[in-house]
DNA sequence: ATGCAGGCGCGCA
DNA sequence: TGCGCGCCTGCA
């Protein structure tokens, strides 16, 4: 693969913003603002240089085609920020910080296997984790006398027995990636029919049979993995800025998760995940 | 050093 | 159906 390069105007594009509002894992900071990722079998740097993004890479196809694609640059971020922040004016606060987040087109195999590692843990070992795993079980990338691995496939997943998972870090959740793995090589479950089914409560309902997959990851999967922007993903960070927001209740563990997904769609409809992403990034972000 | 971190699955009312 | 608890591991 040859190296490509595409500049684009920044229209609603904040590289810090997009990569470290929770929502990947395998984009890392190398200088000043200046980032470096794989996905799918591309390898990307992206850097803002005043009112420009520059992306720079080996990429899998024409490079402008695969950005469009996975920063979802065909969304308008512009409309969706002005219908959330006339919504509430909480919101506009947080979209005003986590300006020029996009949410981006992922892999869904990928986001299933990284949410379920993410299940109890913390972004950092989350993200070692993944690292290791695709340095084990992916596909090598040489690039500028470097080397990346791309997240592995099923098929290379499916080499991994639980032990080897376990002596990656994954601790418990080894058997839920290994099981979880071996549903989809056995057919059980297929990506492609996933991808054809439109009704969110359905395909929620066909996640949580994943071994590792309740809730919270399975809104994660949908938001992140299929672009699903009605889901509301409740984690202990979301819990805890909508109920400082709207139950302020003494104790926030004791705010019902059926109160806060209700009012979350009320609220904010069918762009609750976005909602959550501004919520979940300021609130993490100025803890 | 103990508790905690972007939950899940299980057992028990 | 709803709740409480244990769980791998690394890090403060």
């Amino acid at each position: 693969m040859k190296e490509q390069k595409l500049v684009i105007d920044k229209i609603d594009f904040e590289p810090k913003h997009i990569f470290e509002c929770g929502q990947c894992f395998r984009w890392y900071e190398e200088e000043n603002n200046r980032y470096t990722g794989v996905f799918g079998n591309n390898v990307l740097k992206v850097k803002k240089e005043e009112d420009k993004i520059i992306f720079q890479g080996v990429c899998e196809g024409d490079i402008k085609q695969i950005v469009e694609d996975y920063f979802d640059l065909k969304t308008n971020y512009q409309e969706i920020k002005n219908k959330l922040s006339k919504m509430d004016d909480y919101l506009a606060k947080s979209i005003e910080f986590g300006n020029g987040i996009r949410i981006l087109n992922q892999d869904l195999w990928e986001m299933i296997i990284s949410f379920i590692i993410s299940a109890n843990n913390n972004i950092p070992r989350i993200q070692k984790i993944i690292e290791r795993i695709s340095k084990e079980y992916g596909t090598k990338i040489m690039w500028n006398n470097n080397t990346y691995y791309t997240f592995p496939t099923k098929e290379q997943l499916s080499h991994a027995r639980i032990e080897d998972l376990r002596n990656l870090g994954l601790g418990f959740r080894d058997k839920y990636v290994y099981e979880t793995t071996k549903k989809f090589i056995k057919g059980e479950i297929s990506l492609e029919e996933l991808k054809t089914i439109k009704d969110v409560k359905k395909l929620r309902q066909i996640l949580e049979t994943l071994p590792g997959v309740g809730p919270k990851v399975a809104d994660c999967i949908l938001l992140f993995g299929m672009h699903r922007f009605e889901v509301f993903p409740i984690d202990v960070w979301v819990r805890r800025v909508m109920n400082e927001l709207y139950m302020k209740k003494e104790d926030e563990t004791k705010v019902k998760k059926q109160e806060i997904e209700n009012l979350a769609n009320i609220k904010y409809g069918e762009l609750a995940g976005m909602a959550q992403q501004y919520l979940f990034y300021w609130k993490r972000e100025t803890a």
